[in-house]
RNA sequence: GGGGCAUUGGUGUAAUCGGUAGCACGAGUGAUUCUGAUUCACUUAGUCAAGGUUCGAGUCCUUGAUGCCCUACCA
């Protein structure tokens, strides 16, 4: 025990902004940044990191994580993160997947170095691995010189069967050792488009016995005769993953390419290629080179490659969430949903259309930490951060998803009572209440509602038959209405079909507000364990409500049959088709806050988060439940 | 069969040289509350296993167990 030791960073220290310590990536960073083995020591803008997304589909809430540590790892140290796309399979990417990435790029809080601050659309800034393929070509051949690679005319399914296995080598190409000169030429005509699909590829000769597969003369560039979404025809063969990544870093002077778990296996091959590059060249000059734009000095192609040092973690991956592209595609083409941005989709427009926030999704990516544990993520953490971000920032309205009408059949027109001072009475008997727009934000201020002879209160607020701890209306019972008055239920219509259609209540004309109603004869107060929300049936406005749930039952979808959509829940929506809502969600309201996506998000008081969706015109209100609150009440009743 | 990586309360994560196993979420109890929300307080429960080294092991050594990834001309 020494009692001198210095005091370690404590999360009681700073309890908003999470990480107690550092985790693993970041102190890997340190030490490099402190050893200065990217530039001058203690150098923390060397940092350069970079979010390498293939333009083959949509991101997903798995891609959250990654981009929030790869754009915050550069910002924290003030160094530089790239959005480039590994764009080297023709057969697969388009460039409507470069659009919508860079749209949920930024909508993430991704802005990465050149990006266009005021377009969230623009490809200002944005790399591209095929920007690269010239140079990639020339240290192919370089590495063909040098005897390192070698074109193989084995037909794939020949290669394939030359493999061996755990402990057995594969058995060599019969071009193998074919001479330098003929693979250049070979190379080169395969570059021209003078051969067909797949009847010749690059390969690295490497070692046909190692342990690692894929060390085992891996393919470099294979031939594809198809056009690229950037450019054209111009190429006619593509560089394979572990050829191109390692070079783009290089390119761009990353220092820390961070990346998932399964590329483990692949970091000895990242390493392999660059060393081969950089085998009997002159030693690398120092610091990492000149960096605007990622761009290298063309002249410098005798120096030493930049090397950067790949670390990988374990994907965010949430419970009751499937992110398999090919899974979601099905969900999309047997319309178990309505498209990629169906709002109970794991997408990141998804997620956007749903009503979550960036900040909820951010929060989410650090609270699970960053290690190499493949862990699966409580769903419920993520909701619990969505909760708490909306929490501090959405305006508050009142909302009655299932109506049941209800008369304060002692409501009249006199424009008297005894709280009415200075409050405003309409002569149709409309009297206007004041209720708080954000009881966490004071500066949110207040709106009025209107309270009138007929109101809407919320179906479940009601039991005939109650248990006792049912806080709510019941027959005789009496309950507070938020921002209003006491009611006592004296009587329930029903209609032939034994149908609760109304209920018949009295006010009470001291409760307004708030304020407790005078002592009885006794001295004994009155008190109410029930709050509910409500709306006047005069004034409120119709709105379809969306209601969504888990897509899937079980936390790991697919973990007992094998197929998730096995795990489908077929109740993940509920719509209502006519809601009763407060006049003030009809539009945007000027004490509302300046949404940076644009979305209008609300907090239905005792219901939950909700948003506009996309779908929503003026006439027509549509919302999307974005949560649900925590509701204690729910959870002990189910027990 | 071979290789790589991992394993700390229910869940996810901290723990510097080997030196008080901490935090968050969840769960439970209570307080506050014009949202059964929020907030606050308290409680709960843990080092994969077995050996070894040591005054002292989550940490080092040995053996084992379990899980994930790897034999694409995908990334």
């Amino acid at each position: 025990m020494s009692p001198d030791r210095p005091d370690r960073p404590d999360s009681r220290a700073n309890p908003s902004e999470s990480q107690p310590t550092k985790h693993f990536i970041q102190q890997a960073i340190d030490a490099d940044v402190a050893a200065g083995k990217w530039g001058p020591a203690g150098d923390r803008s060397v940092v350069t990191t970079r979010f390498p997304p293939e333009p083959n589909g949509y991101m997903h809430i798995g891609h959250a994580k990654a981009v929030v540590l790869s754009f915050g790892l550069a910002h924290e140290h003030g160094g530089r993160c790239y959005l480039r796309f590994d764009d080297t399979n023709p057969e697969k990417e388009e460039a409507e997947y470069v659009r919508s990435i860079i749209r949920d790029i930024r909508w993430l809080g991704g802005d990465w170095t050149g990006c266009d601050p005021d377009n969230h659309e623009s490809e200002a800034g944005v790399t591209f691995a095929s920007d690269y393929f010239e140079r990639m070509y020339a240290w192919a051949c370089e590495l063909i010189t040098k005897g390192l690679a070698y074109v193989d005319e084995q037909t794939a399914e020949q290669i394939k069967a030359s493999r061996g296995g755990p402990g057995k080598a594969d058995t060599p190409s019969p071009w193998r050792d074919r001479p330098a000169e003929e693979s250049l030429d070979l190379f080169a005509r395969m570059k021209a488009g003078e051969f067909t699909d797949g009847s010749r590829v690059l390969r690295a000769k490497i070692d046909l016995a190692a342990s690692n597969f894929n060390l085992r003369d891996p393919v470099m560039y294979r031939v594809v005769n198809r056009p690229h979404h950037r450019t054209g025809s111009a190429w006619h063969i593509y560089p394979m993953y572990d050829w191109a990544h390692g070079l783009e870093d290089s390119i761009e002077n990353v220092t820390h390419s961070i990346c998932t778990l399964e590329f483990e296996d692949h970091r000895p091959l990242y390493d392999w290629f660059i060393n081969a590059i950089n085998r009997g060249r002159q030693p690398e000059r120092t610091g990492s080179g000149p960096g605007a734009g990622g761009e290298r000095d063309a002249a410098n192609t005798a120096d030493r490659l930049h090397h950067a040092q790949q670390i990988e973690f374990s994907r965010l991956e949430p419970t009751y969430i499937v992110t398999s592209k090919r899974k979601l595609k099905q969900l999309v083409d047997d319309g178990r949903v309505t498209g990629w941005d169906d709002p109970r989709m794991p997408t990141v427009s998804g997620l956007r259309r749903r009503g979550c926030t960036p900040e909820a999704l951010r929060a989410f990516s650090l609270d699970t930490g960053v290690t190499k544990f493949k862990a699966v993520h409580d769903l419920g953490l993520f909701e619990g951060a969505q909760r708490a971000h909306l929490n501090k920032v959405a305006p508050r309205r009142l909302a009655v998803l299932r109506p049941l009408k209800v008369t304060i059949t002692n409501w009249d027109e006199t424009l008297e009572g005894p709280n009415l001072e200075g409050h405003r009475r309409d002569a149709d008997g409309t009297e206007w209440m004041d209720a708080v727009n954000n009881p966490e934000d004071e500066a949110a201020g207040t709106r009025l509602v209107t309270f009138t002879r007929e109101l809407y209160i919320e179906r479940e607020d009601f039991m005939e038959d109650a248990p006792k701890k049912f806080f709510r209306l019941k027959p005789g019972g009496e309950v507070r209405l938020r921002y209003a008055y006491w009611i006592t239920c004296n009587e329930v219509i029903k209609d032939d079909a034994g149908e609760v259609i109304e209920l018949r209540c009295t006010y009470d004309p001291h409760t307004r507000g708030g304020d407790n109603p005078p002592p009885d004869a006794e001295g004994k107060v009155r008190k109410v364990k029930g709050t509910l929300h409500w709306v006047s049936a005069q004034h409120a406005i119709n709105a379809e409500v969306r209601l969504f749930d888990r897509l899937f039952t079980e936390p790991q979808p697919g973990k007992k049959t094998g197929d998730p959509l096995d795990d489908l829940n077929p109740d993940s929506l509920e719509v209502i088709e006519a809601a009763k809502l407060e006049p003030a969600l009809a539009s945007r309201t000027d004490d509302e806050p300046n949404w940076p996506d644009g979305i209008r998000r609300y907090q239905f008081e005792r219901h939950g988060y909700f948003c506009v969706d996309e779908d929503a015109a003026p006439d027509r209100p549509i919302f999307n439940r974005t949560v649900t609150l925590k509701d204690s009440w729910a959870k002990a009743a189910a027990k």
